[in-house]
DNA sequence: GCTTGCCAATGGTGCTATCAATGCGTCATG
DNA sequence: CATGACGCATTGATAGCACCATTGGCAAGC
């Protein structure tokens, strides 16, 4: 976003070359062979790689040059890995884990919506709710899912717990790549919007334990309508 | 850590100034005079600054020179940026929301770890946990913290999720925190021992139910220890 | 007085050149 | 065959340059 085009061109393409295992781990790179194909400098090259380190993808060291990293030492969580990596092949994998990781949040994080949120908030919540279910039932599956973003990141980041907000970016991703890549039914499934209805009805009511109940099954039928969980 | 010492001393001392609101939002910093403080040339601090910008705590722009976000802007599930925090004031406030977010994690991990940890691993957490004891009632803070890490750190990353695994550097700087901070009793509390046996005794029987129970009751009565939250 | 548009100062962006530091491979030597 | 020293490749760090987007002020016109 805020760092240049040029940079993130780069920083997309290495990056997306290591989640997908296009480039295994222990290959090495140099600041040379990357400057010469994006046709970039060595400034450029190494400010890429300084990233790409941070998020675990590669370590550099002097003489040694660039090697890339196993997927145990990547930073998992960041959402530009998430992104390359729900691109890239394992992408099931991916949403499991990530489906497991919004079954442990987001209810906690509604019930949490249900005493901290705003009455804007409250009130927002509500609206999208309805107009999902108007969009849902129109089979309209993009604005669906900006409004089904929408709600969810509402809901994270009015709960009171700015580590739960920090998850929005997760969460969004995860619901984008699941239209995205084909796994939606045409139309949303009837049980989906009551929930969601339930659950912008207990937030607006501050009704934490409702909230959280709500929220807990709507995660629980995304797990269950996975791919089977080896 | 991969990173060499000069970049990380400039990271961490402006990272501090910022996250402890010693440096407010909207201030304005140049390189160059971030490279004159330091003693380091500009191709460093334009380094850290894209670190920084990365980590949501500035952003820099052309004529505007970097400038300072304010807190909702923060990568606040960093463990740099956690670690800076629990080091400046709202300590308390942090440690509530990570402790939250524990809350919301751990027990679903110790249920992940009863069905999917190695044996190894589940016969080091059942020695940990006994170790646990001993040192606990020995008093031995120091020690006793490097085993409760190791313990949390074991359920996270043998939960079979990646992405709870990812979470162990979080959990690692709470509790560390949590004791260097003073906010730890001279000697852990029994109830605490027995959970954590609890926990391990579960895993290595692969009941994911008990350990859920177990782990949800040890954050539980960690949470009801941490001042008021308002 | 207010708006509109232009201009110059500012400071990040990206490049090149250069030297220092450092590991890895190699080769000579015992 | 083992061992140690040397050379070389490659990142680390600095300096200085050209470039240009942005901004704030200034001036002209309505």
């Amino acid at each position: 976003m805020a760092t240049t085009a040029l940079h993130t061109t780069v920083l997309d393409t290495i990056g997306r070359r290591i989640t997908s295992g296009d480039v295994p781990a222990g290959t090495s790179l140099t600041l040379e062979s990357i400057g010469t194909e994006f046709g970039v400098s060595r400034t450029v090259a190494r400010e890429v790689m300084r990233l790409l380190e941070w998020l675990g993808l590669v370590r550099s060291g002097r003489r040694v040059g660039i090697v890339v990293l196993g997927a145990d030492e990547w930073n998992v969580l960041d959402a530009r890995v998430i992104r390359w990596r729900l691109e890239g092949p394992g992408r099931d994998a991916q949403l499991r884990t990530l489906t497991e990781l919004r079954h442990a949040v987001e209810p906690l994080a509604a019930a949490g919506a249900a005493r901290n949120a705003s009455d804007a908030a409250r009130a927002s919540l509500v609206e999208t709710a309805t107009r999902m279910r108007v969009l849902g039932e129109a089979g309209d599956l993009e604005e669906f899912l900006r409004l089904d973003i929408r709600m969810h990141e509402l809901l994270l980041r009015e709960s009171g717990n700015e580590m739960f907000g920090a998850l929005a970016g997760v969460v969004a991703a995860v619901l984008s790549g699941r239209t995205h890549l084909g796994l939606m039914p045409a139309s949303p499934v009837p049980e989906a919007l009551d929930q969601h209805e339930a659950v912008a009805r207990a937030v607006a009511d501050a009704d934490p334990e409702a909230a959280e109940a709500a929220m807990s099954s709507i995660v629980g039928e995304v797990r269950r309508a996975l791919p089977a969980d080896t």
